[in-house]
RNA sequence: GCAGGUGUACCCGAGUGGUCAAAGGGGGCGGGCUCAAGAUCCGCUGCAUAGUGCUUCGCAGGUUCGAAUCCUGCCGCCUGCACCA
């Protein structure tokens, strides 16, 4: 068959669409599976990593659906935010005319490689039928008391415009454009996601995520468990307030740190000598972003207050210190410094030489007063205490003695601190979601009123390059409104959500995605989110960010009665990078774009090698989805991401490998299309293949249903080609029988590789398309496994034979001309079947097999007491380097010697394809001892191991 | 520094304590078919060897009758977090 993939391919995609294939609707009736891509930004063509996802998710999908599912696999557009914006600057239009024409370019890149979507739940999240419910659901939370509008200083890309989530801030990087980020104090708004950080992290347990996206998570989470301590000052009497989460430290603080910024410093130093260097500090600091304070830091600097405070439990007067390493925003934003348990704290005193004091030592018994050279900072039992009960408590049994022991005298608490912040989900920026909030002199901040949503982005706006800042502030249009409360003049506000806001939520439009009354029905989504999306595929960049968003929006949801889910994905699945080969140069450790190939490195002047790097523009070793596709197919490029690795690898891509997947599905075209020859001839090998495909397909649904995609494509599109050549090789030519083994064929193609599957389907007679099909899996027939096991002990008799047969020409004089089996004597087929039965049952073979096998008949029937005994043991017990065989024989094997299967039978009606195989002539299959023991091979016969002789 | 992952043959990659010299693919080599090329088919691809032998799964130890697999300690690579109190 000519295969025109072009063709092929375009008039399924076509055939599929008329009959609605991909439509799914809440059935009751069937089990559900929800099959989930991270929906694109779309920001033009399709690219590689794009192809990947998406041939994953579709496998999936179509896998479902063979299996009778109910499928939902929709697609959509993550549609708002900067690149339109730009773009439009650059050809002075609007973001919204950038935005459907790139997404009208990827949908049609998607179609193109087939992709199954139900097309009709296809969202965009710039529509207004889909971003008024954003307002909608805005204003739902801020009902609830989840939105919050607060001054803070705030991370501030000067590039983007705009304030940035602590999410999106990357090495005090903006995430997207990879300026320096700035800090700003501004009143923003907020969704309070942490009054769910308990439940974010401690669901993490129940779902399915891959461990590093979780211990993401939790890191990010930070939940850390201690205990705020209350010092007061000696002299003003004003109260620190310090996090910790070593409280049994508590008797080991020799002095305290505050933020340079922490309200108090100016109160205990003002007026005094200390002023000049707490302001000269705080300075410093305020010139610095958080980041560099944090990890730019070298030297730990730190200025005296003037002032003491009181240890509550001790009475001990200490020091009080500004330090350039406190961080305001975590924890109080003052430590209790305990130098001797604590390395930073050990190092600080050290510089201004204050006291290092021991209040744990390793193990009990040790010396309390031996002296610390770097601080000790695991747990171990407290001495020196200043009150002498707490000796000896360690770990978190000391943890919650100083605990109740502050708390019952009113001097500390438990507590547990986060790291975790509100979501600021405010952006000063024009292409996103208007936050539905009026400002009122009078008033304050008024919501929209629900009637007057949505509040939709002006189109009347031409975007240029030398604007800056939001278009939004200086339209009247948009600004000018009424207070919904007073009716007096007031502004709107002009904040755009986050676009992330946009994602947390559209999984649960797909199920509603065209209701116009709400964001969705609870009926549907409770239909298709129960036990959250089933299979939710996407980059692992948005472990952090979009996956905890999601969460939170889902519990925030659930908890103001609009579903019952909590957790949105059930099973996560973050795919690889894909990698291509770069310019690379090892002397200077650096990657370079193609262009360089074979050319000298730029900055050493060596000549640069290749290395697999990932594909990125900047590097120039990407390759086109639409090139490969015009050239091989989509089928061909599917295959070629399905097989190249799992999903969760990493893969390379390679020209010659997808080159070799390409005429591997003209092999697979070519299977198909011999059955025209074949006739109602019937062979031993018909029930074989029958058999064979009988248990791949089992296989094979183990693997899909484990999203094992590598493995599932390998039974499908390798071993199944295999099999069928051997059975071609084998002399099978049955019509019906290879109707039957390629039906299943079609159908196990069919989720990687589509089209060809539904094309090959249809020229062996299949009538309702692929796609709507459901696979029904025949049980396994009694005499399968025996079945199989015969033609897999041809196969090893074949295997051995080739090996011993270049030997043997090397030991022999003239050609080999002859080759003689000598099969297992009949009496140790026998005993080896008995074996099988005994070790069924249980028998010590070790305690009891001499006796059992002395009193045997076979034993008193031979002449040969010795072979038998001899037989025995290496079967049963085996030696101390080789276990007994019967421990060693597969299921299979087991099998055929159970059915008391006669080797010498299975041979000899193969024996001409034994022969042909081997390119021998003459062959001969005889039961050891009943011939002559040609070339004295006897001695090998075993059961399953014949004696091979070549003359 | 902390956390998660990972290390298997020329390359990519499977691998549940014994059926493991280790699936499958790529690449390479040889052969059949062909006037020839391509496609396709068959075989080989650690060493030894007329079959059961030897050495190998990052390195070093250990548990076991038996380890690629389990344990301990190192080393390398990838990812994330990080003066977080």
């Amino acid at each position: 068959m000519r295969y025109d993939h072009a063709e092929i391919e375009l008039r399924w995609q076509d055939e599929w669409e008329r009959a609605n294939a991909f439509h799914a609707d809440v059935d009751h009736s069937k089990p559900k599976f929800y099959c989930l891509e991270m929906f694109p930004y779309p920001s033009g063509r399709m690219h590689m990593g794009h192809v990947r996802n998406y041939s994953i998710g579709d496998a999936m999908a179509r896998f479902h659906r063979l299996m009778g599912k109910n499928v939902l696999y929709p697609m959509g557009y993550d549609s708002f935010g900067m690149p339109a914006e730009n773009a439009a600057k650059k050809e002075r239009g609007h973001p919204a005319t950038v935005t459907d024409r790139n997404i009208s370019s990827i949908q049609e890149d998607q179609r193109r490689m087939g992709y199954s979507y139900d097309w009709r739940r296809r969202l965009a999240t710039s529509d207004v039928d889909y971003y008024r419910w954003n307002q909608e659901m805005f204003l739902d939370l801020y009902d609830r008391g989840l939105v919050e509008r607060r001054s803070a200083p705030v991370n501030w890309c000067v590039d983007c415009d705009t304030v940035l989530a602590n999410e999106q801030v990357k090495n005090n990087r903006c995430w997207r454009c990879g300026l320096d980020v700035v800090q700003r104090d501004m009143a923003q708004w907020f969704l309070k996601m942490t009054d769910y950080s308990d439940e974010l992290l401690d669901s993490l347990d129940e779902i399915e995520f891959p461990e590093n996206v979780k211990a993401m998570q939790r890191n990010w989470i930070g939940r850390s468990r201690g205990a705020e301590i209350k010092f007061n000052t000696e002299k003003s009497g004003a109260e620190i307030s310090c996090f910790t989460t070593r409280p049994d430290t508590i008797f080991g603080v020799t002095f305290l740190t505050l933020s340079p910024e922490h309200p108090l410093c100016e109160d205990l130093c003002r007026g005094t000598e200390w002023e000049e260097g707490w302001r000269n500090l705080r300075d410093e600091c305020a010139r610095l972003s958080e980041f560099e304070r944090i990890n730019l830091l070298k030297e730990k600097k730190g200025v005296f207050l003037g002032q003491h405070a009181i240890n509550p439990l001790s009475g001990d007067r200490i020091p009080v210190y500004a330090g350039n390493f406190v961080v305001a925003g975590y924890g109080t934003g003052a430590v209790m410094a305990v130098p001797g348990h604590d390395q930073r704290d050990f190092d600080f005193a050290k510089t201004y030489d204050l006291e290092i004091r021991r209040v744990l030592v390793e193990k009990p018994g040790d010396d309390p007063n031996h002296p610390l050279e770097q601080a000790f900072t695991d747990y171990g039992p407290m001495v020196n205490s200043a009150r002498p009960e707490f000796d000896g408590l360690s770990g978190d049994d000391a943890k919650s003695a100083v605990i109740d022991a502050l708390e019952s005298e009113n001097t500390g608490l438990g507590t547990t601190q986060y790291r975790l912040r509100d979501w600021l989900l405010s952006r000063q920026r024009f292409w996103g979601t208007p936050i539905p909030m009026i400002h009122c002199d009078s008033c304050g901040i008024v919501q929209v009123p629900r009637e007057d949503l949505p509040v939709e982005l002006p189109l009347d706006v031409t975007f240029t390059e030398d604007q800056s800042g939001n278009p939004l502030s200086s339209h009247d249009g948009f600004t000018n409104v009424t207070c919904p409360s007073c009716g007096s003049a007031a502004s709107r506000e002009t904040d755009t959500m986050d676009t992330f806001y946009d994602s947390s939520w559209y999984f649960m439009r797909f199920c509603d995605a065209n209701n116009s009354e709400s964001p969705f029905s609870r009926e549907f989504v409770d239909y298709w989110m129960e036990g959250g999306v089933d299979l939710y595929i996407g980059g692992i960049e948005h472990a952090v960010m979009h996956l905890l968003y999601a969460r939170f929006f889902t519990k925030a949801t659930r908890d103001m009665d609009m579903n019952s889910v909590g957790e949105p994905f059930g099973r996560l699945v973050c795919q690889g990078m894909l990698n291509a080969p770069a310019p690379y140069c090892s002397d200077c450790n650096a990657e370079f774009h193609v262009e360089l190939e074979g050319k000298e490195c730029p900055t050493c002047g060596s000549i640069l090698g290749s290395r697999s790097a990932k594909m990125s523009k900047s590097l120039g070793n990407t390759v086109s989805p639409g090139d490969m596709v015009e050239r091989y197919g989509a089928d061909t490029v599917r295959l070629f991401i399905l097989f190249g690795a799992n999903p969760e690898a990493g893969m390379e891509w390679s020209d010659t490998a997808i080159e070799s997947n390409h005429r591997h599905i003209l092999s697979i075209i070519d299977a198909f299309s011999s059955v025209s020859t074949m006739d109602s001839d019937q062979n031993q090998i018909d029930e074989w293949l029958r058999a064979r495909g009988r248990a791949n397909l089992a296989r094979w649904i183990d693997c899909m249903q484990a999203v094992s995609l590598r493995e599932g494509v390998m039974i499908s599109h390798f071993e199944m080609l295999s099999d069928w050549q051997w059975y071609v090789r084998r002399g099978g030519r049955n019509r019906d029988s290879a109707i039957e083994y390629l039906s299943k064929w079609a159908h196990m193609i069919a989720p990687a590789t589509p089209h060809i599957a539904e094309e090959l389907w249809t020229k062996i007679g299949g009538k309702q398309m692929l796609a709507n099909t459901v696979l029904t899996q025949d049980q396994a027939h009694e005499n399968d496994s025996v079945t199989l096991a015969e033609e897999a002990y041809l196969r090893d008799v074949i295997d051995t034979a080739r090996t011993l047969l270049p030997l043997a020409q090397k030991h022999s004089e003239k050609p080999i001309n002859r080759i003689v089996i000598q099969t297992a004597p009949e009496w140790s087929a026998d005993l080896a079947k008995e074996a099988i039965e005994l070790k069924d049952s249980s028998f010590d073979f070790v305690r009891e097999g001499m006796s059992f096998i002395k009193k045997h008949q076979s034993f008193a029937n031979s002449s040969d007491k010795g072979a038998v005994i001899q037989f025995w043991s290496s079967i049963t017990t085996g030696s101390k380097k080789r276990r007994g065989k019967v421990q060693t024989w597969t299921a299979e094997e087991a099998t055929l010697i159970r059915s008391g299967a006669n080797e010498r039978a299975i041979l000899e009606s193969r024996s001409q394809f034994i022969a042909a195989t081997l390119g021998i002539e003459n062959i001969e299959v005889y039961e050891a001892g009943t011939g002559e023991d040609a070339g004295g091979k006897a001695k090998f016969a075993q059961p399953l191991e014949p004696g091979i002789a070549f003359l």
